[in-house]
DNA sequence: CTGATATCAGTACAACTGACATGA
DNA sequence: CTCATGTCAGTTTTACTGATATCA
């Protein structure tokens, strides 16, 4: 990355290059991390996006619906069914009728999904950690608080430029 | 995120939640750069896929073999023979035979193709620089030298417990 | 009735694995 | 001969769009 931002100073010196090289560490430094911590998920026998929806559930330690489910996991509304559906099947997870609600459905772990999913959090939280060892802890802290000022920039106010977003 | 953190903090008191709170960011920024990205590249009817290899010819200014290209972009080689056939096809890059290795080939842009990306450049850099413009230049500067400690320490020595990438 | 929720079927896209041809 | 390069075919995975049934 180093390189490609050499490489376009020299292309387009009028260009701003430093958010462009920024953005381009972001996705690439993410891309990294979801291919290794997939190996890590796939030795544990679970998807990463089974993964994801578990561990939301797991965290928030309340049955939720469907769409509460797709908003936090930034997927569409029929996807997040099919990975529901998948849970389901594999006896992790289990759907509900919402007493308030006759059209809504609640989601909420089965009995022996924690004893399941712990170890895969750990292992995953140990893998992170390992890759993130290389900064200093205040480089970290640092790195922390910028990444959330960015974040909720782009969850409040979505961006201009962004128009609709591909997902509904 | 913050929110997930706190979750994590209090279902898991032991667990190191701090790096997996900076390495969640990570993605889930990515995400969101991905996603608004995507539709300024569609507006200018391209794909992430043809638009970045694209780019990497654009600022490498040399003829690349589908493998440094492979390499480059992250995915597999047959991956890439099928990103360079749609662009050949599209009339923006051209295949040809590698003279001093009769097996290997040369990826090209073509004539027209500088004139096509510039304006997407443009967009998609001043819609990045949008996004960042929430962060203070000095923060912007801190983040991006940790996230090339980061990214060094990925692309230089691969991380344990990645075993094998499922790329090649 | 209008709007929201959830699901399903069908579709599209993107990428990979493995096999194969070619040449160093 | 063995290894590397590039490509193809086929498969898999994944998510989305649109239509539908249900209910506030």
């Amino acid at each position: 990355m180093d390189r490609a931002q050499e490489q376009w100073r020299d292309v387009h010196p009028e260009m701003v290059t430093d958010t462009a090289a920024l953005a381009g560490r972001i996705q690439r430094l993410a891309q990294h991390l979801q291919l290794s911590t997939d190996t890590v998920l796939l030795r544990h026998g679970i998807s990463r996006a089974e993964f994801e929806l578990l561990s939301l559930l797991h965290r928030s330690r309340r049955p939720m619906s469907p769409s509460e489910l797709a908003a936090d996991l930034m997927t569409s509304g029929a996807g997040t069914t099919k990975r529901i559906r998948k849970l389901v099947a594999a006896g992790l997870a289990l759907r509900e009728a919402n007493p308030l609600d006759g059209r809504g459905a609640l989601v909420r772990m089965s009995e022996r999904a924690p004893e399941f999913l712990l170890p895969i959090l750990n292992a995953v939280a140990a893998h992170e950690a390992q890759v993130m060892s290389s900064l200093p802890e205040q480089d970290r802290e640092l790195l922390t608080g910028s990444l959330r000022a960015l974040l909720i920039a782009f969850e409040t106010g979505p961006v201009a430029g962004q128009g609709t977003t591909p997902l509904s």
